[in-house]
DNA sequence: CTCGGTGTTGACGTTAACGTAAACGTAATT
DNA sequence: AATTACGTTTACGTTAACGTCAACACCGAG
């Protein structure tokens, strides 16, 4: 049974954030649920931009680049020489991404390689130990 | 022919940030460079340290974390205790990386199957008018 | 000798992304 | 009726990572 109706402390919880940062995010312009009465209403739109935004800021984005990375999902843009900038936008992101990319894999090489490094040396300290006790 | 000498401005420009920047990394303590009478003088060690600080940025790790990274890659850490410590800081470190790569990757894909989206869409609007044209 | 370029040390200013607190409304529980 | 849980708006506070500016020192060229 999936529910297409949040309020704004189940999103908080299910995203783990607190409803302050959705209220934020609304008054960006990254959210915008419905209301009932006062209380906002949140819908699968609003849940699936949240989670974009979340994805993005893991990645270093600011809110404002999710932004605009948003209304490029977003199916309202028609007009040619608009789609035009947003395909450019994209593929500047790309590029910036593949770069991060990069950045990442020779970072994770580097972590793992000082990893084995250091459990060698610990090793390596385990055995002197025992050396030591048995010259006892 | 290479240096192992620098002032501030070299560095400055060949990493493409301000002197402010490489001051406030000393006060933080992730340079420390050597003095000549009043001036810095950064050596190849710092060069080093300064570029895995821009790679940890790139990536969205705090300056504190990086901190903490170079401290890693130092061999001045001995002790048994702190090793172990170490070694599941840096534990952490790859499991948050690789959670980070699935996002990019995802990111990557989506963004790229938009841009396919978006491009043919151009092409039909091309279209379109082209046939209009032919209308006249 | 003065001028431009480069460096120095304070010290205050700025922006993003929320945190925190006050003061209040509403609805269900006890 | 009072408490508890959840929501609201408004507004000021906070932290990281520098930017910016003032006031000064040094050094080589013209």
């Amino acid at each position: 049974m999936m529910h297409y109706q949040f309020s704004i402390g189940d999103l908080a919880r299910e995203f783990d954030v607190t409803p302050r940062t959705l209220r934020f995010y609304e008054e960006k312009g990254l959210l915008n649920p419905d209301r009932e009465g006062q209380n906002r209403v949140y819908g699968a739109s609003d849940r699936t931009r949240l989670r974009l935004i979340l994805r993005g800021k893991r990645l270093g984005l600011t809110l404002d680049e999710s932004a605009s990375l948003i209304l490029m999902y977003d199916p309202a843009s028609n007009n040619q020489h608009q789609l035009k900038a947003l395909i450019e936008k994209i593929r500047e992101s790309r590029v910036r991404l593949e770069e991060q990319l990069k950045d990442l894999q020779r970072m994770l090489s580097d972590v793992s390689e000082w990893e084995q490094r250091s459990m060698q040396e610990l090793d390596a300290l385990r055995m002197h130990k025992q050396t030591n006790q048995r010259e006892k």
